[in-house]
DNA sequence: GGACTTGGC
DNA sequence: GGGCCAAGTCC
């Protein structure tokens, strides 16, 4: 029954799948020299600290950063006639995902509407336009995949030393452990040494840890939360995160207060870079993380204690675990008549079933569920870096295709080892492959570089090494160009040359916005620009220089800032002015005449106001 | 290798 | 609720 389900986090029971009295009873474990002074404890590590940070309704959140709305404005993010993002100020008016736009406008008047850019037929790059249509566009996310990078760029830079993995476009898990350690090292360096009187050398206890002030580190949930059912006057003692008993307090909380901290710089780093707000879960491990993230938002964080677990997790449905909301759960709610973690399933019964006999109903793998329950998941936040070259090799081939058609996806196959039945073995990853990039080598050869990364890996991310014995990187969803058989070589040569005659070959190939009375120049180097209508140079801020990014990334970092400064000006005369609309065009769109020769002179106040360009640094 | 299924956002 | 996407399985 299991087995039908997706790829769960077994492997640490891969096998034989047991698990130890001990496993359960680690709430509280006592923290020894040894385990602080270990450095390769894993998911095991008592001091483990894992957080999820999700950015507050991203889509609309990219939005209003890449137009410069005012934050405060309720704006929702539309794709055909559904909203897929509703902003905070919108929820307010109780605008939610599942109205219709009519709904929602007439719950709120001034509600900004944005509808997510798309690719319009015969178009090469995504646009907003007036009236698009299912049937001649495309929707295209990859401005909030752009922006989603640069805030795992963000999450890098302020943690050298965690795991970082992306979990989503607007979610990723970070593992403080590494950090943790260090900083109570440092702070209190007297751990750093077993005291010769120590009773069991390095596997003594360590000292009592120093009181925490978890003033200003975000939500402490509670380890006994306010009864709902009672009046809302709760003893204080009961609401206060801590508590008031300092005794309890676990050098794992000092941890937590730690990755509390580091958390919280990083995200405020994201918001003055970048403007987004966020919100994490700190906990020990991802589910519990996950879980901590949603307990209050937006632009908040939650900490979970270990001594608040199981009061934490006994109301949750329980069918809306990750894997468990499909018929996995639904299977063991009809088998056990249950509908929450803790209430039924612990408190109960879930204890008195045994291991054995959950696995005999539900397999081997249901070890994982009856751990989830419990809040313990070992499953790791695996960083996903570092360049591999073997795979530049294979992907000469496929530049070697016929270069006539558009791939809409790109997925890279893998086998490993030699035994063909071996199911395991197999491992694919395929992302999308946005018509907006030229197709080159260079190009290819980056997509197939990070599948590569998500997909094996690199030596020193692996304990053991990898015998890949076969590599296959494909294209996907082949669609042909609109206007027939031309190659992409050709399709670009006619396309820089024409449009774009005073421009570098750079400009041309990227430029939305072809300025007509501007000066033709466009200098443009590896890191900045000049707007030939703004007379600005604008740069990629330090995120995108200061090292650890590849040229290619970086060229497409350009690109896009180029792009999105372009729609800025865009945006800003259609603010200024309505346009004139007759046939379905390109909102933010290239200046024709009518509106250049309206366009307002540029101003002081320009720079204040300017969007996205705002985020980076002017030269 | 393509069609289909499942699950998550 | 539904469009879209990733990843796995089946044939």
């Amino acid at each position: 029954m299991l087995s039908d389900s997706p790829a769960r986090p077994t492997s640490v029971w891969k096998g034989k799948a047991r698990a130890s009295e001990v496993d359960f009873e680690d709430l509280n474990l006592v923290i020894t020299y040894r385990h602080l002074l270990s450095h390769n404890l894993g998911v095991r590590d008592p001091l483990r600290v894992v957080a999820l940070c999700d950015s507050d309704a991203f889509y609309a959140a990219c939005e209003q950063v890449h137009l410069g709305i005012d934050p405060s404005r309720p704006l929702v993010v539309l794709q055909w006639d559904s909203l897929i993002a509703v902003n905070y100020p919108a929820r307010k008016f109780g605008i939610s995902r599942m109205d219709k736009v009519k709904d929602a406008l007439k719950r709120c008047p001034e509600l900004v509407v944005i509808h997510v850019a798309t690719y319009k037929e015969g178009e090469k790059e995504p646009g907003y336009w007036e009236k698009p249509d299912t049937q001649t566009h495309k929707v295209s996310l990859d401005h909030y995949r752009r922006e989603s990078m640069k805030i795992i760029q963000l999450f890098k830079d302020g943690l050298p030393n965690g795991e970082i993995e992306k979990a989503s476009i607007d979610e990723a898990f970070i593992d403080f452990t590494r950090p943790i350690r260090e900083t109570i090292l440092e702070r209190y360096p007297y751990l750093a040494q077993v005291p010769p009187d120590a009773p069991n050398g390095a596997d003594s206890p360590l000292p009592p840890p120093p009181p925490i002030s978890w003033d200003g580190l975000g939500n402490i949930i509670p380890v006994h939360p306010p009864a709902p059912t009672e009046n809302s006057a709760v003893h204080p003692a009961m609401s206060d995160g801590v508590e008031g008993d300092d005794s309890l307090t676990t050098w794992h909380d000092v941890a937590l207060s730690i990755a509390a901290e580091l958390m919280a710089k990083i995200r405020e780093d994201v918001r003055v870079k970048l403007g987004y707000t966020t919100s994490a879960g700190i906990a020990r491990n991802k589910f519990l993380a996950k879980l901590t993230a949603s307990y209050k938002k937006p632009m908040s964080q939650s900490i979970l204690r270990n001594t608040a677990i199981p009061n934490y997790l006994k109301p949750m449905p329980f069918q809306k675990i990750r894997f468990l909301g499909g018929k996995l759960g639904k299977a063991f709610a009809e088998e056990y008549d249950v509908s929450t973690v803790g209430a039924d399933f612990i408190v109960m019964g879930f204890r008195t079933i045994s291991l054995d006999e959950m696995q005999r109903k539900f397999g081997e793998d249901s070890i994982w569920v009856y751990e989830i329950l419990r809040g313990i998941d070992r499953s790791e936040v695996k960083e996903k870096s570092v360049v591999n070259k073997k795979l530049a090799l294979r992907l000469n081939e496929a530049r070697e295709a016929n270069p006539a058609q558009w791939p809409k996806t790109i997925a890279l196959h893998t086998r490993q080892g030699l035994c063909v039945k071996e199911y395991d073995t197999f491992r694919s990853k395929q992302t999308g492959f946005p018509f907006t990039k030229n197709i080159t080598v260079d190009v290819i050869a980056s997509y197939g570089d990070r599948l590569w990364k998500e997909l094996v890996g690199t030596e020193e991310s692996r304990a053991t090494p990898m015998k890949i014995t076969n590599v296959q990187l494909s294209f996907a969803g082949i669609e042909t160009m609109e206007t027939g058989q031309r190659s992409i070589e050709g399709f670009l040569k006619t396309r820089s040359s024409s449009e774009a005659p005073q421009q570098s070959d750079a400009a041309g190939k990227r430029k939305r916005s072809e300025p007509v009375e501007a000066t033709p120049t466009d200098i443009s180097d590896n890191a900045s620009f000049v707007c030939p209508r703004c007379c600005k140079s604008v740069a990629l801020s330090d995120v995108w220089t200061d090292g650890g990014i590849s040229d290619e990334i970086r060229s497409d970092a350009l690109a896009a800032l180029r792009m999105e400064h372009a729609d800025f000006h865009f945006a800003q005369d259609l603010a200024k002015e309505s346009s004139d609309n007759d046939a379905p065009k390109r909102i933010i769109r290239p200046i024709d005449k009518t509106t250049s020769k309206k366009r307002r002179k540029q101003t002081a106040d320009d720079s204040e106001a300017e969007g996205i360009a705002k985020f980076f640094n002017r030269k």
